[in-house]
Formats: structure tokens, C-alpha cells, sequence
DNA sequence: ACTGACCTGTACCAATTGGTACAGACTACC
DNA sequence: GGTAGTCTGTACCAATTGGTACAGGTCAGT
């Protein structure tokens, strides 16, 4: 049956917050238990590879959440403005204006990184190969939209790090929005210069 | 006697590689010993408060190279540009190319941020406005100095994520070298645009 | 209602956690 | 060379770690 499947994917996001706010090595069974409600016979019942099981789940539900919400759109959205749009609008739900961490960013510091080593990895390159196929159709020439692609991802991650550190709410979105008018430009096929907003 | 302090000071170092590999909760004492080579006696009598003081001490030590070898520079050197050229410098071979991370950065992720608050929040903020400083002498008008002191350090930040992530070495000084072009204008007082090398 | 498979709370395990106690070695100063 | 103070390795501590075992409960299909 699915059944189990159901139980993990009930306990998934709980699981999460808890590798967020105590990274790999600070997530114990015991804030586990606490955090999902379960006992520990049903976490091992779900998940009887333990913590890094656990772990696993938790990214692989990351990459999917990130596989329908942003890639996909930036991927097949006939308007590829508006699937940059639409990512950065979700990015800013999805980490709540700065004041949640990108998991998957918290792993790759940290000794964990070489045992998700491709999960990681895959993360990081799809988000980049697809916004860098996106800005190509919103009319970036082809080297340039795959640098600023890069420094997109860059910006986010940092900022997402920055704005914890300073523990300043305003600072992500703020982040969010420069990008916003650095990504979409208002330039056609025929005349394909970067201007901001403003220039204009 | 400053006997203390210097044996403190010959722990630092490898107590920080400890916490940057494995976090606040992963850097366990014996993790510790092991990297000090000195005995848990040692350890204890240089350290009497345990994880925190070592980890304060940590901070404090970072805190006093950046300062040293990047604020200060930023706020005295007769030219701006050459200080910010020097930043640039320092940080590519303070973070190894990226193969390092920053171990303020990784605190400010975790639940470790609040009982490190006040000295993780003091890293980002005097960095940043050390830099508009440097900024506005080199030419930038104030109030884009300031977003972009932000935006550097945030790429800093992310492109140091990323770089682990990706496990490419060649990543984070290509983000510095584009920051330094980003950075350093060619404008004089008189006529203060911002342009990049190219496009002169 | 019976059965079989699944689910889950509790008790338990060896190993490791951060931290303490302290005996002895070392050192500097008289 | 004695002595006071500082170091440091070892033994030890209670608490917690990740993980297992398993008895009982739950729930479907028959």
C-alpha cells in the first residue's frame, strides 16, 4: 500500500523544520519525536534507514516542491518574463520574506554535504540550467543569461544568509526585487539590451 | 600572564576549522581533542565555559582578522578603489577560493544565531557599512552605495554556498572577479556614473 | 468474528555527549 | 632546591545519542 508513503508524507515538513533549525548533526530523534508528534516506532516504522532516511525524504520533497512550483514554469511557460516573475514570487513565499532557510543551501556547507553530495548538486545545477534557458527567452544573449543565472542563485542564497544574520525581515524581499529588475529586461529579439526599469 | 591566551590562541584556529566542518552541535569534544591534539584538560582549563566560550572565542578571533586585514583598510586606505581590489584579494584567500566556508555565515543559519546574535549581526553590519564608505569615497553616489555594499556581500555569502554545493573550485572567484567589476567604477567626482571596464 | 498485516508507544541498548575531579607533571620565582 | 601555581592526561559522571525489540493496538479483507 501507499500507506506508508501517506504516514512519511504527513511527517515530511515537520522533519524539515527540524534539519533547519538544528542542521544534520544537531537533529536528534528526540526533537524529531517532539516536532512531528510521533513516536519514535512510528519515525522508524517510516523510515527505517533513521536520520538519514529521514533526510533523504526531506530533500527529495524539496526538489519536487521546486520541480513543479519554479523549474517546470521556467521550463515550459510560453511567457518566459513571467516564469522569472513567477519564481522569484515564489521563492519569496517559499522562505517566508527571508525568515526560513534553504535547506538544501544548510546541507552543502556542512560535513552532510558529501553524503547528498548529488542531491545537493542537482538542486544547484537544475534551478541554474533552467533560469538560464528562461532568460534566454526573455532575450538575454546566451553567455550572459548563464553567468546571470548563476549570480541569481548566488544572490538568493546569500541573502537568505544575510538577512538571519542581521535579522532584518525587509532585506530579502528588498534583495528579491533588485533582481527582479535585473533578470527581466524590456528588451525584444531585435534589440536585446539590458535596461532596467528605470533606464527607460 | 598572557600564558593563557596563547595557549588559547594555538587552539583557535583548529577549533574553527571543527566548527566550520561540522557546525555548532556537531563539534563535539572529542572532535576537538582530536583536531587540538590537546587532552581534555587542556581544553577545559583554556576554556573553562565549555562549547560556547570556544566558540565565542572563535568568533572573536574572525572578528579580529576581518578586521584588521578588511575594515580597516576600507575605512583608512588614502584610495578607495585599492582597498576594495585589496577586500576582494583578501577574501579569495581567506575563504580559499571557496573551498572554505564562513563560519559566521553557517551560525547565523542555525539555532546557534540567537546565543551568537549580537556578534554575527556586528560581522554582517560592520562589514557592510565599512564598504558603502569605501564605496561613496570611490565614487558612488550614497544612497547606491549602500544597496550595493548589501548586494556584494550577499553574493559573497551565496556564491560561497553555491561554490560547496557545486563542488567547483572555479566558481567564487569567478563571483569576485564580476563583483570587482561591479564595484570599482571609473568615474571621477565630477562625473559619477557607474560604468564597467567594458563598457568605456 | 477471525485473521493477518501494519502501526506505534515503551523499554531497552551500547556508544557518545558535554562536563567535572583530580593526581601528577611541569614551570617560574625566590 | 623548595614551593606555589599552572598545566594536562585519565578516570569518571549523568544525560543524551541513534537505533532495536517487541508487545499490544488498529484496521482491512474475508
Amino acid at each position: 500500500m501507499g500507506e506508508k508513503a501517506a504516514v512519511r508524507n504527513r511527517l515530511l515538513p515537520a522533519l524539515g523544520e527540524v534539519f533547519r533549525a538544528y542542521g544534520y548533526e544537531g537533529a536528534s530523534v528526540a526533537r524529531m519525536t517532539a516536532a512531528t508528534g510521533a513516536g519514535k516506532g512510528s519515525l522508524y516504522n517510516a523510515f527505517p534507514g533513521g536520520k538519514e532516511e529521514m533526510a533523504q525524504a526531506v530533500l527529495a520533497s524539496i526538489d519536487r516542491w521546486f520541480e513543479t512550483a519554479i523549474f517546470q514554469p521556467l521550463r515550459d511557460d510560453p511567457s518566459a518574463p513571467q516564469a522569472i516573475r513567477h519564481m522569484l514570487a515564489q521563492v519569496e513565499l517559499y522562505f517566508e520574506s527571508g525568515q526560513r532557510i534553504c535547506l538544501v543551501g544548510l546541507f552543502a556547507l556542512g560535513d552532510e554535504r558529501d553524503r547528498f553530495a548529488t542531491r545537493i548538486r542537482a538542486y544547484f545545477a537544475t534551478w541554474q540550467s533552467t533560469l538560464t534557458q528562461a532568460l534566454v527567452r526573455a532575450g538575454h544573449p546566451q553567455p550572459a543569461a548563464s553567468t546571470l543565472a548563476e549570480e541569481a542563485i548566488a544572490t538568493i542564497q546569500g541573502a537568505l544568509v544575510q538577512a538571519r544574520a542581521m535579522q532584518d525581515t525587509t532585506l530579502f524581499p528588498r534583495a528579491l526585487s533588485r533582481l527582479a529588475a535585473r533578470l527581466i529586461t524590456v528588451s525584444t529579439p531585435e534589440h536585446p539590451f539590458v535596461l532596467s526599469p528605470k533606464e527607460r
